[in-house]
DNA sequence: GCGACAG
DNA sequence: ATCTTGTCGC
C-alpha cells in the first residue's frame, strides 16, 4: 500500500473520530494510562503506565515487532499497533481508566488523524495526544504562566492547544484523539500529574520503554500477543 | 526543485 | 526514535 493510500485511509478514519465532551473526574480522581515506545535493533519496546489521583499505580512493558517505518504524518501506523498490543494484554486486569495518553498528536494533524486518534478508535476509549512539537504551521505562543494556552488551528478550525504546564518553559501541544473534545484536551493536559513540561505518566512510560530497550527493565514484563493490524478492522464482530 | 517534517 | 562526547545550566 503506497503513501497516498495510507493518507486517504487517514482521512476516512478521521471521519470516525468523535470529538465529544468526556466526563472526566477531578485531577484528584483522574486515571490515565500513558504509553511510549523505544526502538532497538529492529525491536519495538513498549511501555504503559497507569496513574490515578496523581500517583503511579502500575507500569508494564513488553516487546513486539516494528509495524512500519517512521514517516512524518504517518506516525500512527508505526506506533499504534505496538500500543494496542500492550493495551490488549493489560486492559482487562486494570482498574478503571479515564483516558489513554500518547506522546504525539490527536486531531491537531494535517489530516486530522494523529496517533491518539488511531489508538482511541482501535481501543474504543477516550484518548489524548500530548506532543513536544507542533505538526501544524505557526505554533502559537501562550502567556508565560503555567495554565496559559493558545489554540492550534488547521485553517480556521481550532483542533488543539499549545499548553504551558510550567511557567517560563516551552509549551506542549495537546489535542483530543477520540471521545474527548478540544476544550477537554486543554483541561485534561493541565490536570495531568507533574510540574514538568511533559506530564509524569508520559515521562514514566518513556523511562520504562527506554529501560527495557537497554536491557534493564524498570517495569513488569507482559507477553504481547500478535501485533494488531495498522488498518481496521481492529475488532471481530 | 528545496526544505520541513509528531516519534 | 537511534547513533554518539562532552558541556552548560538549574
Amino acid at each position: 500500500m503506497d503513501l497516498e493510500a495510507l493518507e486517504r485511509e487517514q482521512r476516512a478514519l478521521a471521519a470516525r473520530v468523535r470529538l465529544e465532551p468526556a466526563a472526566l473526574p477531578s485531577p484528584a480522581e483522574l486515571s490515565v494510562f500513558a504509553f511510549d515506545v523505544h526502538y532497538r535493533a529492529g525491536i519495538a519496546h513498549v511501555a504503559g503506565s497507569l496513574w490515578q489521583g496523581g500517583r503511579e499505580q502500575v507500569t508494564y512493558c513488553g516487546a513486539c515487532e516494528v509495524a512500519a517505518p517512521y514517516l512524518p504524518g504517518l506516525f500512527c501506523y508505526r506506533e499504534g499497533p505496538a500500543l494496542l498490543a500492550l493495551w490488549r494484554s493489560v486492559a482487562e486486569r486494570l482498574p478503571a481508566v479515564d483516558v489513554l495518553l500518547v506522546d504525539g498528536h490527536g486531531v491537531a494533524h494535517p489530516r486530522r488523524f494523529g496517533l491518539a486518534c488511531w489508538l482511541g478508535l482501535a481501543a474504543e476509549r477516550p484518548a489524548l495526544g500530548v506532543a513536544k512539537q507542533s505538526l501544524l504551521s505557526d505554533p502559537p505562543e501562550p502567556a508565560p504562566e503555567r495554565g496559559a494556552a493558545a489554540p492550534v488551528r488547521l485553517g480556521a478550525e481550532p483542533l488543539g492547544w499549545a499548553v504551558r504546564r510550567r511557567t517560563g518553559v516551552k509549551p506542549v501541544f495537546a489535542s483530543p484523539g477520540h471521545l474527548l473534545d478540544v476544550a477537554g484536551a486543554r483541561e485534561a493536559t493541565l490536570a495531568l500529574p507533574g510540574r514538568c513540561r511533559v506530564p509524569d505518566p508520559l515521562r514514566r512510560a518513556d523511562r520504562a520503554a527506554r529501560a527495557r530497550a537497554s536491557g534493564a527493565p524498570s517495569a513488569g514484563e507482559v507477553e504481547l500477543g500478535r501485533l494488531p493490524p495498522a488498518l481496521p478492522p481492529w475488532h471481530d464482530s
